[in-house]
DNA sequence: TCGTCCGCATTGACTGGACAATGCGCTGTG
DNA sequence: CACAGCGCATTGTCCAGTCAATGCGGACGA
């Protein structure tokens, strides 16, 4: 069967046998040392590389994948305060260090898709600003991050100018005054669609997390909606909480 | 060519034409209607099936696959708080009224995998204490999640017994002069090993979360680790923040 | 009326072939 | 020595078929 061909593969390579960016038997090898046909091989490495163990590299073969990802951390736009000595480690260990970062910014008005006219309490035909970001690292695209923001509050700001705003578009929304003073993340786990897999170079196995922030003015008026494609085998989302009161936290 | 198949389907699920629950056409139905063979349809049908569009229910045929996803909060489940309109808004819509919850718990005593070890200030062969836990939604898994604890100081403590602790574990660990005062939260998405996959009964193309929570002391001492396998298709991750509060409430 | 059994439609697993597409490396030429 | 071109190993796509497993529903019998 073809599940003792992939559990066997997948065994080699969970103990090091077959290690990351190592070369696996081709299709014609695994066919003759099992004596089945290609069908049955080939459905075995198409388990894995929907497993995101292995990636298929025509014409050369197939190779066990290797991940680096990236931290990401919803938190750090908000954060002035130093983290603590645990997240520097973790955010050290996962650095980007020595990779070269690339970013491509587009500005649009646009009619935004209904769930995130939804968020920013927009009637059917209102029109959002949007800033569409796309990251790069080392070449390869990173993530995706579209911010909407309604546009009568941001028409002729800066945000409307597809440039790197350094002290970060919070800030410009603040002094336009809309500052924002609490936000609500979604986080949602699925396989990309069509477009974001093209978008992102993903291939077959990668899960993306779709990441939705929604945030507030004072006066509870949601002035930003910023959506994140991140691609889960070059991320690892993560942040830090400190308790308050002694409390239970449970899942 | 099977990518003809597999986007004429996509598109009718995506504006509705076949909607969710419904059955697609039978492998042979697609056979004949497109006139190729019966490997080409299989190779559309997988892809969706890889996707999370669709789902084979043999042998009665492919099915449009329906998502009801509950909302998971990292942040207090039982704590009553008061959290804004916002979010109290989107955890109704989301909520499991008329859901019949189960959970199964099991205690071990077990040398942690070497990233728990670590997490934990554990050296090799030191042993740890742990919590599993399993809870079903209207008979369906729903997550797991998996506490650790270092052995030495949960021994003979009530985190032993394999019963639902009403207050929670971070009480008790409290109580045993190990409050905890701060948490490192990692979130990876991913594939699920096959073990994830039986134990959570996924089917292909539903990716996971996998959520790892560090939970410090005030001297830094790690003393518990929770680690929870969460669905994609059963779950939204959702939190809350605050800007710049005395004690930021984390996220 | 109720229950049991069996047929059948459908997907799962597999065979053994065919031809196309594509990088890589070698070879031969200028 | 540099470069263009070709061969080749390997995966991608596809065909036509076989047999097995499985749930549903209808036919049949008590």
């Amino acid at each position: 069967m073809y599940q003792q061909i992939r559990d066997a593969l997948r065994r080699q390579i969970a103990d090091g046998t077959l290690s990351a960016g190592a070369q696996l038997p081709t299709e014609a090898a695994l066919t003759a040392q099992y004596g089945v046909g290609r069908a049955t091989v080939r459905q075995a490495l198409g388990e894995l590389v929907n497993e995101g163990l292995v990636v298929p590299m025509r014409p050369r073969g197939y190779f066990v994948k290797e991940r680096r990802p990236m931290v990401f951390r919803p938190q750090a736009e908000f954060r002035k305060r130093p983290y603590s000595a645990e997240m520097d480690a973790f955010v050290t260990e996962h650095s980007a260090d020595g990779r070269e970062p690339r970013q491509l910014i587009e500005v649009a008005i646009v009619e935004p898709a209904p769930d995130i006219a939804k968020r920013l309490h927009l009637e059917p035909g209102e029109l959002a600003a949007v800033r569409r970001r796309i990251r790069w690292l080392d070449g390869e695209p990173f993530n995706v991050n579209d911010s909407y923001f309604p546009l009568d509050i941001v028409r002729d700001s800066e945000i409307m100018r597809p440039e790197d705003i350094t002290r970060g578009a919070n800030e410009v929304l603040a002094e336009l005054g809309y500052r924002q003073v609490r936000a609500l993340d979604e986080l949602y786990v699925r396989m990309p669609t069509p477009d974001e897999a093209r978008r992102l170079e993903l291939g077959p196995g990668t899960p993306v997390a779709y990441h939705v922030c929604t945030g507030y003015t004072a006066d509870a008026r949601p002035v930003r909606v910023a959506v994140s494609v991140l691609p889960g085998d070059r991320h690892v989302i993560s942040y830090e909480r400190q308790w308050e009161q002694p409390q239970d936290r449970a899942e």
